[in-house]
RNA sequence: GUGGGUGUAGCUCAGUUGGCUAGAGCACCAGGUUGUGGUCCUGGGGGUCGCGGGUUCGAGUCCCGUCACUCACCCCA
C-alpha cells in the first residue's frame, strides 16, 4: 500500500526547502532590520483558546483532539491567541514597545487550494502596548520592506487600507449601528466578488429596503477618502477623533516612504473577528489570488482573555499565498546548492590525503564535499560542478612533490596553485587569490 | 463540507475510430576518458497508464465508483 503525505499537506525536498529558507531569511532579515524580537509557542494550544476569540467558524477548521485525561487541544489555527496568552501573562514585566515576530507553522482542516493549504507557514509581526498610530504605520512599514526586500513595486503589490472606525462611521449615516454591523463588514467585504446586483439583493435580504444600500454602495465605489473621512467627521465627537487618527496614520506612511505602496480601500474590512482600528490587506495587482497579508489594530484581545489591557497592531502573511504570488510575478530565485569547496584525487591513491583536508576545511566552517568513487578527474569535475561547488581543489602529483595543491574557481573558469599549508592556516584568504 | 475539471516515468508531455512486448525530452545511473566541470557521444534503470470494478475477443483509450490534484462556493494566510 503507498502512502503519500495527507492532503493540503507538504514534502519539502531540499530544492523545496532552499526557497522556503530563502523566504524565511527575508521574514527574519527585515523583521529584525525593525528591531523585533523572534517568539515561538506551542504547536498546539488548549481548545479554549481559540473558541474564547473566535466562534464556530473557526472551530470547524480545527484539527482537535483529546489527551489521555480528557482535556482537549487543538493545533494552532493561528498565532494571535498565543500571542496575546504570552503578552498577557506578563503584560506588566515586557518594555515597551513589544515588536515582536514569529513564523509559526499552524494547521486548518480546510479543503485545500492553490495558496491555501492545511499545513502553512505565516510569518506573523506585532507591535504591542502603544496606542499610537505610529505603531500602526510601521507595522505597514515592516509588510512593505519586505515587499520591496523580494523585488516587488508598486506596479505589483498594492496595500489596501482602511479603518473599523471609519467604516463604522459611513454605516452609521445610513442608520445601523455598531451592534448591527457584523453583518453590513461581511456583505463590504465580499462586495467585489458578489458584484452590485447580488450586493443589492442580500443587503436588502439582511436589512430591508428601509436602509438605503445604494448609498453605502455609492461610498464604497466612488467615494474619495476625502468624501469619506468628511462623512466620518461629520459623526460628531468620536468621528472626528477617528478621523485625526487616520490622517496621522497616513502622515507616518508618508514619513516612513511607503506610501506608493497603499491605497485606502473602504471595501476591506477583515471579515469578523477582533480588529478595533486601521486594517489592510496585500494583493498582486494583477493577480486573481486572494490577499498573501492581512493585518490591523486589535485593542480589546487580552481582556478577552482575562488579561490587563494590552493594545496591539499586527500582521500575518502565509507562506503559501505569498510563494504563488511570486511565482505569478516570475520573482522567485533560482537557487542552487550551497558548496564552498569539491575536493577532488588526481590519483585514488591521495584519497586519503583527500579525506584528511577535507576534514581540515570543515574544521574552518567550510561546506566541503569530495567524490565516494574513485572515478577520473573529469568525472570529479562534473560531480563537483553538479553539486555547485564554488571552488574545486586538485591533489596531485603537485601534492607529492612539493606539498601544493590545485585550487579552481568553477565560477570564472581559472585556476592557481597554492601551499597546502596555506590553505590549510587561512582556506579563506586563500581562495580569494582565484 | 458542496459542485465542475483533470489524473500516462521523478518533471514536462506524446499515445490516431478501443488492437502486438506503452514512447520522447529533461533528470538519474554507468561507460567512452588514469589531471580539468558547467556546453560531447553511447548505453542503462525506472511505469500493475492514480486505485478498484464494469463493458468487450481485446481498455492507457469507453462506463461507474473511489482517491488525489485543481477551479468555484464557504472561509481565509
Amino acid at each position: 500500500m503507498k502512502i503519500q503525505a495527507p492532503p493540503g499537506m507538504r514534502d519539502f525536498y531540499p530544492a523545496d526547502m532552499r526557497l522556503q529558507n530563502w523566504l524565511f531569511d527575508a521574514w527574519r532579515r527585515v523583521s529584525r532590520s525593525f528591531g523585533f524580537s523572534e517568539y515561538d509557542g506551542p504547536i498546539f494550544e488548549f481548545l479554549d483558546l481559540f473558541t474564547i476569540k473566535s466562534g464556530d467558524e473557526i472551530v470547524s477548521q480545527l484539527f482537535d483532539f483529546e489527551d489521555r485525561g480528557g482535556r482537549r487541544f487543538a493545533i494552532r489555527p493561528e498565532m494571535t491567541p498565543t500571542l496575546a496568552r504570552m503578552v498577557a501573562a506578563r503584560a506588566n514585566s515586557l518594555p515597551r514597545p513589544i515588536k515582536w515576530f514569529s513564523i509559526p507553522r499552524m494547521c486548518r482542516a480546510e479543503k485545500p487550494q492553490r495558496g491555501r493549504l492545511r499545513e502553512f507557514y505565516q510569518w506573523n509581526a506585532d507591535i504591542l502596548g502603544v496606542d499610537d498610530v505610529l505603531a500602526d504605520a510601521e507595522i505597514i512599514a515592516v509588510a512593505v520592506a519586505f515587499l520591496r526586500e523580494v523585488g516587488l513595486t508598486p506596479e505589483d503589490v498594492v496595500v489596501k487600507l482602511s479603518s473599523r472606525p471609519i467604516a463604522t462611521a459611513v454605516l452609521a449615516s445610513i442608520g445601523i449601528e455598531a451592534s448591527q454591523a457584523d453583518r453590513a463588514f461581511q456583505l463590504i467585504d465580499r462586495y467585489d466578488k458578489l458584484g452590485p446586483n447580488e450586493f443589492r439583493r442580500q443587503w436588502n435580504e439582511a436589512y430591508g429596503p428601509d436602509v438605503p444600500g445604494e448609498r453605502l454602495e455609492r461610498y464604497l465605489t466612488e467615494a474619495s477618502l476625502e468624501q469619506c473621512l468628511d462623512l466620518v467627521a461629520a459623526a460628531g465627537e468620536q468621528g472626528v477623533a477617528a478621523r485625526t487618527q487616520f490622517e496621522s496614520l497616513l502622515a507616518h506612511l508618508e514619513s516612513f516612504g511607503v506610501m506608493p505602496f497603499c491605497k485606502f480601500d473602504l471595501r476591506i474590512v477583515r471579515g469578523l473577528g477582533y480588529y478595533t482600528g486601521p486594517v489592510f490587506e496585500v494583493f498582486g495587482r494583477r493577480s486573481e489570488l486572494r490577499a498573501v497579508l492581512g493585518g490591523g489594530r486589535y485593542d480589546d484581545l487580552t481582556t478577552m482573555l482575562d488579561g490587563p489591557r494590552v493594545p496591539g497592531v499586527g500582521f500575518g502573511m502565509g507562506d503559501a499565498p505569498m510563494m504563488e504570488l511570486l511565482k505569478e510575478l516570475g520573482k522567485l530565485p533560482e537557487l542552487e546548492e550551497e558548496l564552498d569547496i569539491f575536493i577532488i584525487d588526481a590519483d585514488p591513491q591521495l584519497f586519503a590525503t583527500v579525506q584528511e583536508l577535507a576534514a581540515a576545511l570543515r574544521g574552518h566552517g567550510l561546506a566541503t564535499d569530495f567524490s565516494y568513487k574513485r572515478v577520473g578527474v573529469s568525472k570529479q569535475f562534473k560531480q563537483a560542478s553538479a553539486r555547485g561547488a564554488r571552488y574545486a581543489l586538485v591533489v596531485g602529483s603537485e601534492y607529492v612533490e612539493r606539498r601544493e595543491l590545485t585550487v579552481k574557481n568553477l565560477e570564472r573558469g581559472e585556476q592557481i596553485i597554492v601551499p597546502a599549508d596555506d590553505l590549510l592556516r587561512a582556506p579563506q584568504e586563500a581562495l580569494q587569490r582565484v
